[in-house]
RNA sequence: GCUGGUGUAGCUCAGCAGGUAGAGCAGCUGACUUGUAAUCAGCAGGUCGGGGGUUCGAUUCCGUCCACCAGCUCCA
């Protein structure tokens, strides 16, 4: 006999042997039917998985995210089976769950059309229908190459050349159709109710540029029909919000044919953006920070120096005066770097926390530019900090408060990531070790928990990446934490200690935002372009009835916009209807409607954006509403 | 940059087996003087992404460049 405890802590005994899915039978029957996969021991197994030895078991349903990967896993298994069936000489790769679906990657002659999808979809249908068992079974090395020799399938040989030695190699086998596959997989092939394919794209074999490119197909499935429908109709309702749409539609910014990935912003987004960077000036000025001002072009030979021209020279734009060769700035760091260097500094005046709001250019691929995420120029809200080693912690904390303390305003959920050493970085081991502990001390000081990203530091330094969802989910890095030792070395700064020598400070970059441009591309997200009314380009617009009452609106205007509200007024020979309907969809957070009773008695008729007709009110109190909200930056 | 797709009026889109284009909204003009999400009428608006080739003739066919979209890669 062998002791399982289960979820809830209660401990059961069965006959040595048993499989998962016995014991969910013998818990219940609606729990066995919906089971998909399960937790022993923290790792995730298949129903069919026998148990020999005393254990934990937690069995995984649908929601639970072991259970909805396994579930997604067979369905891109099935996926693969259909291909197989319907393009023989398909090539296949991998083919793995992901966030909100699978994939897999195949390698075949033509490309897949949208009738294909069709196609193969209902041969998945079928699939789904035959029900086929899936059945792990492990083959030692050789025979599990020589299994995949014979079967004409390239790619999985090389996965299995390259699974370290004494790795277990698994199949699953369902129907005709086997993979080589770590697992788990839920127990048939018929357990999957609802799944779409939902697009084809290229992929590199093993997301290497310099392999060959294969097609992936990409789907999901779901426990359900319905929640499938509400994925779709979520993923439509995301559209809507594309900061790119609203950007044009709200008249904020534009990216024109003439520079790619150079945006303009227009009046409307500049309101927006400098609100933002008057709540920053004024929130790092607090915090202790200076703010500076660097070149954007900067002579080459900083470059060189700085490390840049060895690591970063791709990235960069380039430029000729006078015959002497100059870069436009990519990174803000080395004209910091001067401004530190231009005097000598004592150990009291440290930490010294300069900011500045710098315009960088680089050059990124056309392919990955995205709107405001992703561009060829932006500003980034940067800081370098220069410290003596004992003020790193506490400096690092100070910098995750801050941030935090603007995510917040916002009502931003984030998840924070911390990347280690990455090829072809400066520096040694030793001092990329004692930057990296610092960063985790910090974070764990914090309590903060954390994805670990191995190799994905900056080449100078390790970083703390703080990510923000946009509206369908994706996530983009924004604020960032960088311990920096290099660059402090390579320009050769100091400070002078109590001990009257010169000694090396260190330094972090930091931003908040990330780029202000992204930063707005995230909030537009986030609100669907309703800003709030600290935030909102246009805070109130007045809409007279007919022309009799302009007098009085245009004084109205000029009394709001003296107690500092941006106001725009509707003159035009239009029914009252028109003009709410525009002013609603320009998403204006107030409406004034001014006829005549409102021009005798000298009040206001308030229509909010959210919560329509609030009635009549008198203009002072109509102000007091307003810049009540907007000091609490009320979201 | 790579793979696939797209590019027609300010916006959303129709059209073209090859014979130089159309709608709605927006804009302008006029009428209407209006109480909480679209008043009516008229007018104007386009080298059909750029430059080539095939053709008597190209927005349509072909190749090329540019931009955009999705994904890969990369990153704030």
């Amino acid at each position: 006999m062998i002791k399982i405890t289960l979820k809830d802590g209660s401990i059961m005994e069965y006959n040595k042997g048993i499989t998962v899915m016995e014991v969910a039978e013998s818990i219940s029957k609606g729990l066995a039917k919906n089971a998909l996969a399960a937790e022993i021991d923290g790792e995730v197994k298949d129903l069919s998985f026998k148990l020999e030895k005393d254990c934990s078991l937690n069995l995984l349903k649908f929601e639970e995210e072991g259970g909805r990967l396994a579930y997604r896993h067979t369905t891109s298994h099935v996926l693969a089976q259909a291909v197989k069936r319907l393009f023989p000489n398909a090539r296949l790769a991998i083919g793995p769950a992901i966030e909100n679906g699978f994939y897999y990657d195949f390698d075949v002659d033509r490309t897949f059309t949208p009738e294909d999808l069709e196609k193969i979809e209902n041969e998945m249908k079928n699939i789904i229908k035959e029900n086929h068992k899936l059945e792990r079974f492990t083959l030692p090395r050789d025979e599990a190459i020589k299994f995949m020799k014979e079967n004409n399938e390239p790619y999985k040989e090389e996965l299995i050349r390259d699974l370290p030695e004494g790795a277990e190699i698994s199949f699953y086998k369902q129907g005709e159709f086997v993979d080589l596959c770590a697992g788990p997989h839920i127990p048939e092939t018929g357990k999957i109710k609802a799944f779409k394919l939902t697009q084809v794209a290229g992929a590199y074999w093993r997301g290497d540029e310099k392999n060959k490119m294969l097609q992936r197909i990409y789907g999901t499935s779901f426990a359900r029909q319905s929640d499938l429908d509400e994925y779709i109709r979520r993923l439509e309702e995301a559209k809507k919000r594309d900061h790119r749409k609203l950007g044009r539609e709200l008249d904020l910014f534009t990216i024109m044919e003439e520079g790619p990935g150079f945006p303009f912003f227009l009046p409307k987004g500049m309101v927006l953006r400098n609100i933002l960077e008057d709540y920053w000036r004024q929130e790092h000025k607090k915090a202790g920070y200076q703010e500076i001002k660097t070149p954007i072009i900067l002579n080459e030979d900083l470059w060189h120096r700085s490390g840049h021209w060895d690591h970063y020279k791709e990235n960069m734009y380039f430029t000729k005066i006078d015959e002497g060769n100059y870069a436009i700035k990519p990174m803000n760091c080395p004209g910091g770097m001067l401004v530190y260097k231009r005097r000598l500094h004592s150990y009291r005046d440290l930490p010294q926390r300069m900011a500045e709001l710098g315009l960088v250019h680089r050059h990124e691929l056309s392919g990955a530019l995205h709107g405001l995420m992703r561009v060829r120029c932006f500003t980034q809200d940067d800081a370098h900090t220069f410290m003596l080693p004992s003020q790193i912690r506490e400096e690092i904390i100070k910098v995750i408060d801050l941030i935090d303390s603007f995510y917040s305003v916002f009502g931003f959920k984030y998840h924070v990531e911390l990347s280690t050493r990455p090829e072809n970085s400066m520096g040694t081991d030793e001092q990329w070790e004692m930057a990296t502990n610092a960063l985790k001390e910090a974070l764990e000081q914090k309590k903060m928990e954390y994805k670990i990203n191995e190799g994905d530091g900056a080449f100078y330094g390790p970083k703390i990446d703080f990510h923000l969802e946009d509206c369908i989910g994706r996530t983009w890095q924004c604020g960032t934490i960088q311990l920096d030792f290099q660059m402090p070395e390579r320009f050769d700064l100091t400070y002078v200690g109590d001990d009257g020598e010169k000694h090396r400070p260190v330094m972090i970059h930091r931003v908040v935002f990330g780029s202000i441009e992204r930063f707005i591309a995230i909030l537009t997200e986030h609100y669907a372009g309703a800003f709030p009314v600290w935030l909102a380009p246009v805070q109130v617009k007045i809409l007279p009835l007919v022309e009799k009452h302009h007098e009085y609106v245009l004084a109205l205007q000029n009394q709001l916009e003296q107690s500092g509200i941006r106001v725009e007024t509707d003159l035009r020979n239009e029914k009252i209807g028109y003009k709410i309907r525009e002013a609603q969809l320009e998403k204006v957070p107030y409406m004034l409607v001014i006829g005549d009773k409102e021009v005798e008695n000298g009040s206001v008729a308030v229509r909010s954006r959210k919560e329509g007709d609030l009635g009549v009110m008198g203009i002072n109190e109509f102000l007091k509403r307003i810049q009540e909200e907007v000091d609490k930056k009320a979201n």
